[in-house]
DNA sequence: TAGATTGTTAATCGATTAACAATC
DNA sequence: TAGATTGTTAATCGATTAACAATC
């Protein structure tokens, strides 16, 4: 259920925000201010305030935010501040390059385990997971009680696959197949689709 | 510059709808309504058919809107009734995913040329295309008239990269890597950024 | 202190929806 | 013809911005 007390499109900002104090973090910065965030992100100060405004009073007047207190107030705001166990449903080019991805850590994921219905694949490893028969996407992932699932596989398979993650209780799924996906409400879905930025950046184009 | 004559908000939905038609298609449906776009995709009726408005009439009172047709107006709308060459710098996990992914020559575009600036890798093919050298971007972009990239390197080198490219006289820019690119205006960017998408989900979870 | 910047209010701006005449 | 669905207008809804008192 979407919790409309604060908008979808200002929780779409938490993580862009978070993001670049991470970085003003790693450069060594201390402190910032509505002004140097909105000029970094591309959007006005008035409305960095205006969406932090809607969780609490993050900053001083006159001083602007600490770069850390802010950081862990965005992280506590977008539940990051622990790791969220992942599976990974499709061992293509994509699944393997997201599996092999480091990215993840230090934001608040890790992938857990991954799935595949190949038989070639079944039992081989990527990194330290090894890869399961997707027939038992269930079982394993109520066992280690994921909640966040990745689908790499075909726009064919994709659908099949919700299900299952659906019915083993997962609550948010990233999807980069190119087809939209029927869910129960309370499951989050976001898809992942470059065909779709491609072509609204080439409607600007010639 | 954006044409802010018609929304970006709008642009950004037209591929969907496409997406859509494309899938009906191949369905081997003919006849589609705004009602029923509109429950496929997820939003109303009246929307989709307030955004088709900015740009014609192209549906008939009773019967809906022609599939192919529409399909058709679409692609012209959004340029990808050609197809358009792009270039793909950084053959990491993810580059390497990307130059194999076969869903981009139906949809208004192809992999042309792959750059990287490791040795081990310049020289070497994926599938069809061999790897430059990234110091002969300008030029070979140049010599292909190469107005669309994918950028796939580590968060440190992206914005170089896509300064390359814009002194490349590319117009648009498919971001990966977890960065806000600095380009001039008139150079579209999109990014894919699955932390993003993640962090923005688990805001709803617990 | 003076300058800077917050959080918040009210005003503005823009997007979505509801409704309906037109018409296939 | 009767039913369905368009394109469009006006009303509603929601998001962004500008402005400013409070205060660090």
């Amino acid at each position: 259920m979407e919790k409309k007390q604060v908008p979808d499109i200002v929780i779409a900002r938490l993580p862009l925000y978070l993001q670049t104090l991470n970085r003003l973090d790693q450069d060594g910065e201390y402190n910032t201010s509505s002004k140097d965030l909105g000029k970094k992100i591309g959007i006005s100060a008035a409305q960095i305030r205006k969406d932090l405004s809607h969780f609490g009073e993050f900053g001083k007047q006159g001083t602007g935010y600490s770069i850390s207190f802010l950081k862990e107030k965005l992280e506590d705001i977008l539940h990051v501040d622990k790791v969220w166990d992942m599976a990974l449903i499709g061992v293509g080019f994509l699944g393997h390059a997201i599996a092999n991805f480091n990215g993840f850590q230090n934001h608040g994921f890790q992938i857990k385990c991954i799935f595949d219905n190949d038989p070639e694949k079944i039992g081989t490893k990527i990194g330290d997971y090894e890869i399961y028969d997707s027939n038992r996407l269930e079982e394993i992932i109520n066992q280690k009680k994921i909640k966040v699932a990745m689908i790499t596989v075909d726009a064919e398979q994709a659908q099949e696959v919700a299900d299952l993650l659906v019915k083993a209780d997962v609550k948010a799924i990233l999807n980069y197949a190119p087809v939209k996906l029927i869910t129960p409400k309370e499951v989050q879905v976001q898809n992942i689709d470059p065909i779709l930025e491609l072509q609204h950046m080439t409607f600007y184009l010639e």
